[in-house]
DNA sequence: ACCTGAACACCGTTCAAGT
DNA sequence: ACCTGAACACCGTTCAAGT
């Protein structure tokens, strides 16, 4: 007998919701927001833009999936031994990185109609607040500000380096930002160039965690 | 001489980029995100599409500048006399009921370019962080904290307006979302099915205001 | 059951032509 | 200077026809 090749060749795999998606969220990473076409789609699976019609029902839920897909994969590891504070930041930096890395992720996260993806976060960051010993009316309250804040700053960073692509290095991006401010109208804007100079010197993810602390201290003073 | 007309007549008034901004809001308050088309916003306008590109660049400067207008209207009034505290929660209801009428400036503020009315919440809850007597080296972690759960929460509650537009009653959906959360499996969602029972009986600009008051609490921890 | 790809209705944007 | 509207390139989605 023959021998067998090492590994499947990479011949016609049939399609399947799960190739389609995985080729999704390639392509949102690789093109950007607009990137995302049934016909591009289509070229990449070798295939017409109907075929794809035949496993998911449309543009909505190609979205929705590929969401869904990279915050499933943001979530996964979460350190049994770890205080709820140490997992929360564990959490949070995760979330940061993925959505930098899926900038066209938070967008959508608000967007989704049923906003599954939302709702695991959610759930995820209550259970560290509950472990905290968070009295139950105000768990809701925590999870939630805890929520916003951390997928509002994820965005707010995705969304600047998304229109910032030239200046790849970050501290000068900053910098960049930080001298933009510094020009601004004293009379209109004079607490933002008051901080203009923090900006410089500040590093993205630690300032991200500074937030999240100033959250936690919120919370620990409701007990 | 025969009397002149009260009002003037509603005749071909210029076109004019206040116009067109003005149009383009009322377009998407009414027809929803996707009503927007430069079609539709010219025959309200009685001319053509081309028309439009003489006194705006394209489609981006557009939504940008409507939701500038929208923004900018929900700033006016900060009372002189007003603790920051208050002050502060004036300017978050003022956003939270500005992004319920006009659900659709969410999605926009993020993905703006120059981003300016994020610049314009930013300075004003800054102000009043400064004047709460922060730290300067945290003034920038408190104000950014601030504006992105307000921001959040406002959109999440517009986007769940829109998906829900059948249920007029707030009360009414906040007991739906009641109901589905306390049918969440026990074993993958035990926190969210715990805070359903919150849910029901929570007033959506109260609970918004708790979540201010913890990071202002969060904040008041740094002094 | 699953795929193909032409066809439909619609969109943002351009541009020669008008006033 | 400002407006007109046909035309271009592109999109999501459908569907008769194939295997």
């Amino acid at each position: 007998m023959a021998t067998r090749t090492r590994r499947t060749e990479r011949r016609e795999e049939p399609l399947s919701r799960e190739r389609i998606v995985e080729a999704a969220v390639d392509l949102l990473d690789t093109a950007g927001d607009g990137g995302l076409t049934f016909r591009a789609l289509a070229q990449r699976l070798a295939t017409g833009p109907g075929a794809i019609y035949w496993h998911v029902t449309g543009k909505d839920e190609l979205l929705s999936a590929a969401a869904d897909a990279v915050v499933a994969g943001a979530m996964t590891t979460v350190a049994a031994d770890a205080t709820p504070q140490q997992a929360i930041r564990v959490l949070a930096l995760g979330l940061f990185d993925a959505i930098d890395d899926h900038p066209w992720v938070g967008p959508q996260l608000a967007r989704s109609p049923r906003q599954s993806p939302m709702l695991w976060i959610f759930e995820q960051l209550g259970r560290q607040v509950q472990a905290l010993g968070v009295p139950d009316a105000a768990q809701y309250t925590s999870a939630s500000a805890l929520m916003h804040y951390i997928l509002g700053v994820s965005n707010q960073n995705a969304a600047n380096a998304r229109a910032n692509q030239p200046l790849t290095d970050r501290t000068e991006f900053l910098r960049a930002v930080s001298a933009v401010w510094a020009e601004l109208d004293p009379d209109e804007y004079p607490f933002t160039r008051n901080v203009a100079g923090h900006m410089r010197e500040h590093d993205d993810r630690e300032e991200f965690l500074a937030g999240v602390d100033l959250i936690l201290a919120g919370i620990a003073a409701l007990r």
